[in-house]
RNA sequence: GGGCGCAUAGCUCAGUUGGUUAGAGCGCUUCCCUUACAAGGAAGAUGUCGGGGGUUCGAAUCCCUCUGCGCCCACCA
């Protein structure tokens, strides 16, 4: 390979070595040159075996820029690159995810409108404000179709400085490729395999207790959750047991005695939704009462004292209030105890107007009222108000700190509501689709290999199905319509669909075949399904999207299943396993044959990154600074799934080794043309190329095992010894001083690693080492072919050519030191050096006599055997010292 | 409570199936304007490989255990 290209650039060679070789400029060059030219188009001609294809995350538009972009896809461009260059045909395509609440949100803010769906198009409607919104500001009720026009719109501009950076770091991909999650497209593909999965029964929809976040109004997954620590209190409350008097005791714990029931409780008030009290079946103390009822305080109602498994001895009383719902156990508790749903919060997140009917004492009733309408919180505070006057509340709220569940990008705790929603079997709740669905994760190659440990935990912990409805607005519709019967009353069991060829659709806009417009919401019509799907519903399919499922049969065949998905390890529970649970459902496999995962970047501190810190990096800055590949080299020494800090100390060294990268490449350069047909003869100069062919070696081997880091460390460790030594020992040679034998062996051998060396680089740092390329070889390095080894090794299997030079490079260090030590310049001069050492390494010396001679000034080489090798400089009397300044 | 990862020089980290004297960069010290590079070069100092135990001729590496840090999951009355 470096000799065709070497032959190359001998018959027609190209512009020429600058005078003085700088970065500056060859960023915007370059990047013009490669679009130009189209080095990074993917060839659909090429067969599938041929073909590297990637599913490229699509970031999140609405975000911010992040120096975690630059990080993790610059590991995955360094990997695409080297596929490229091994002559793969490589489908890098890229996608903008911006449907979803987090562009809602976004646009919320920048604009000062909220989405009202009840209102009707406006087709004068502008936005009030473009970024600037006051902190005050109302917020204006938008039509459905404004709203989401105004998220396409602030979309398209976050997606233009989104391609700026991503331009910016280099990246290989192919823009002609781009894509986007709410495009038309993607909502086509979308909404098709939603309609499959309907059509499988892989897809249904249940009316049941869903984690609900009532400020942004939606249900959400259990994907989508986390846990926060907050304040809380303990309330101790007193349940009266039916026929026996009221508690006089107040000194015991559990009340068993006499005739109330103490529990302890961190939400009071839902006490108007209690519908049952439970203990541990083992519970000594409660076992009596099981069967039995007691009767709430406040509200007067009846509910029974059962027992579960399930009920913590140890926490509180020991004894628990089920309300539908406060939290999940109350859910299972619910659903295995076969209890009523007496649920008040709604959708709005407050207590319901109306006096629930199970409230049925004048004096409960009064209760109630005081708490109707009121959200949560204040819900709280007037109940315990109102228990403490009844006296039924003991001693004062303890406070403690709890972990409650919160949407992850919520500000409230979710609340509990039943509602009718979609699902996606995920094997939640079916062992056997969890066991494939856990088989499918074996059957990936995981880099590193212990993420799988991560996918298998979830998998495997998960107690429910997926939820993808969204009752939100701008996402990719939930494709259904449903029949109304003659009262107008929705029937969902009657699910209307489109035909696949219809895609996308809207269905609160189109209407389903066999009805007109006008029979929406009239009796006997339809009404179309108001909620759009999850965003990872959508991105679940970005190996589809990006690779034109059933749009573009030819092109899928050819890419899908994937060679490689790239992400980061925090999203395996959500991206990667949506995306598995698609690809097994659609396809009957996995979506790619590896999964790449990279960590996160720490700030200098080893924090993690986050807005509320405020401590992120933004990345235009360093780039500007330390120059793209200066940035790249510090993201590529991070070892894959490895968290990293930010380190500019490390983006220093990768703008150094790219100025070194120039330079060389000009001194190697300008020794002139080998003749034509000279090969490397000289045994220091075959004892270089034999190293390096075991470099070529090692980088080939880490990147087809996805570990850039450890490519990248094979050939940055050769390239400084190539720089320091080698070039050092052989350029007096090389310049003809000594004979023209060893001037075209070793012109012929600098070139030969020159060109392997900025190929090697040229994944880690494209822009400098494609500069460089253009000084002497046609084409761009990105289009080079990947080096492989020189032969030399195999040509000459006795000879251990690296051995041959190491006591030459040994020796050149031990004079270097000399002279340092003696307080003199290196180009001081040697009188006689005495070299004492092994048969081998005198031969070694010998035979490199000539360049060591000229690289250390040396006059006389002498040499002894002798058991180790040891050297005996003697060095030329200091010339008279320049006289003193005068005064 | 379960799982995963990490602990090596002042700092950031390599160290692959156990194998000579444990490495790199940054930082620090010294020297050198040397015609590829002074935004550079040459050299130098710095280590109980987290603690303890075990296997082995030999352990940073394998096994057990303890400690500390980080992440994920579970628990949420």
């Amino acid at each position: 390979m470096a000799a065709d290209s070497l032959a190359t650039a001998m018959t027609n060679p190209p512009p020429g070595i600058p005078d003085k070789p700088t970065l500056d400029g060859i960023e915007t060059a370059l990047m013009q040159r490669w679009e130009t030219d189209g080095v990074y188009r993917f060839d659909r001609t090429a067969g599938r075996e041929h073909v590297f294809s990637i599913d490229t995350p699509p970031p999140t538009v609405s975000g911010s820029l992040h120096i975690g972009h630059v990080f993790s896809y610059t590991h995955t461009d360094t990997i695409a690159r080297f596929q490229r260059m091994r002559g793969k045909a490589v489908f890098y395509p890229i996608g903008w995810d911006d449907n979803g609440l987090a562009t809602e949100r976004r646009v919320q803010n920048f604009t000062g409108v909220r989405c009202d769906p009840s209102l009707a198009l406006n087709p004068d409607f502008a936005a009030p404000f473009h970024g600037d919104v006051p902190k005050d500001h109302r917020a204006i009720p938008v039509s459905r179709p404004d709203f989401v026009e105004l998220c396409r719109e602030i979309t398209h501009l976050d997606e233009q400085s989104f391609e700026h950076l991503f331009r910016r770091l280099g990246l290989s991909v192919d823009w002609s490729l781009l894509y986007t999650t709410i495009g038309d497209r993607a909502r086509r593909i979308s909404q098709r395999a939603f309609l499959r999965n309907l059509a499988r029964g892989e897809a249904y929809q249940q009316d049941a207790p869903t984690l609900y976040d009532i400020d942004e109004r939606t249900a959400v997954a259990q994907a989508e959750m986390e846990d926060r620590d907050v304040p809380g209190a303990y309330h101790k409350l007193a349940f009266h047991r039916v026929g026996v008097g009221p508690d006089t005791d107040t000194d015991t714990d559990t009340g068993t005695e006499s005739g109330d029931l103490w529990i302890d409780t961190t939400r009071p008030e839902l006490l108007a939704s209690c519908v049952a009290m439970v203990a541990h079946p083992d519970d000594e103390r409660y076992q009596p009462m099981f069967g039995t009822t007691v009767r709430t305080p406040l509200f007067d109602v009846e509910v029974p004292v059962l027992a579960h498994r399930l009920a913590d001895p140890d926490k509180g009383t020991g004894m628990a209030m089920i309300c539908t719902f406060g939290d999940i156990t109350d859910v299972t508790w619910w659903r295995e105890l076969n209890l009523p749903t007496r649920a008040l919060i709604g959708f709005d997140g407050r207590f319901s107007n109306e006096t629930p009917e199970w409230i049925t004492s004048p004096a409960g009733q009064e209760h109630y009222r005081q708490i109707a309408g009121l959200a949560p919180k204040q819900a709280q505070r007037r109940t315990v108000e109102l228990l403490v006057e009844s006296g039924e509340m003991l001693g004062d709220a303890r406070p403690i700190s709890h972990p409650v569940k919160f949407y992850e990008r919520g500000t409230r705790p979710l609340e509990i509501v039943a509602t009718r929603q979609w699902y996606i079997r995920n094997g939640g709740r079916d062992a056997v689709l969890r066991t494939e669905l856990l088989e499918r994760g074996s059957e990936l190659a995981w880099h590193p290999p212990y993420m799988q440990h991560r996918y298998d935990n979830w998998v495997g912990g998960l107690n429910g199905d997926w939820l993808i409805s969204r009752q939100r607005f701008f996402g990719v519709p939930i494709p259904v319509w449903y029949r109304l019967d003659a009262e107008a009353n929705v029937r969902y069991d009657e699910v209307l669909v489109p035909t696949e060829t219809e895609l996308p659709i809207d269905p609160s806009v189109d209407c389903p075949n066999g009805f007109t417009a006008g029979q929406r919401g009239a009796p006997n019509g339809f009404i179309g399904d108001p909620d759009v799907m999850d965003t990872w519903a959508t991105s679940s399919l970005t190996p589809q999207i990006a690779g034109a499922w059933e749009d573009d049969p030819a092109l899928f065949a050819n890419v899908f299943p994937m060679d490689m998905r790239p992400q980061g390890h925090d999203i395996i529970r959500t991206w990667l396993f949506a995306t598995i649970v698609r690809g097994h459902h659609e396809h009957g496999g996995v979506p790619w044959r590896n999964a790449s995962l990279s960590g996160w970047v720490l700030d200098p501190d080893r924090k993690k990154m986050s807005k509320s810190k405020g401590n992120v990096v933004t990345p235009i800055g360093l780039l500007e600074q330390y120059g793209t590949d200066g940035v790249r080299y510090w993201a590529a020494s991070g070892r894959p799934g490895v968290d990293t800090a930010v380190d500019e100390g490390q983006m220093k060294v990768g703008r150094k080794l790219a100025l070194k990268i120039l330079n060389v490449t000009k001194f190697v350069l300008g020794f002139g043309e080998p003749d034509s047909g000279a090969a490397a003869t000289a045994p220091l100069d075959q004892a270089m190329l034999s190293r390096l062919d075991s470099v070529v070696k090692g980088c080939t081997t880490a990147f087809e095992g996805f570990d850039y880091a450890r490519a990248l460390e094979h050939v940055e460790g050769f390239f400084w010894w190539f720089c320091d030594d080698y070039v050092e020992l052989v350029k007096a040679r090389a310049y003809g001083t000594h004979d023209d034998a060893g001037a075209q062996s070793a012109r012929a051998a600098l070139r030969t690693a020159l060109s392997a060396l900025q190929r090697l680089f040229a994944p880690f740092m494209p822009f400098v080492t494609d500069e460089v390329w253009g000084w002497w070889q046609h084409g761009s390095v990105h289009a080079a072919a990947w080096p492989t080894a020189t032969g030399l090794a195999i040509d000459h299997p006795s000879i251990d050519h690296v051995a041959a030079i190491e006591p030459v490079g040994e020796v050149l260090a031990l004079v270097r030191r000399a002279k340092t030590e003696a307080k003199l310049s290196q180009r001081a001069a040697v009188d006689r050096l005495v070299v004492r050492g092994p048969a081998a390494a005198l031969a070694a010396i010998e035979a490199a006599r000539d360049d060591l001679r000229s690289a250390g000034s040396i006059d006389v080489v002498e040499h002894e055997p002798a058991g180790t090798l040891t050297c005996e400089i003697i060095l030329a009397p200091m010339p008279d010292p320049p006289p003193a300044p005068a005064g």
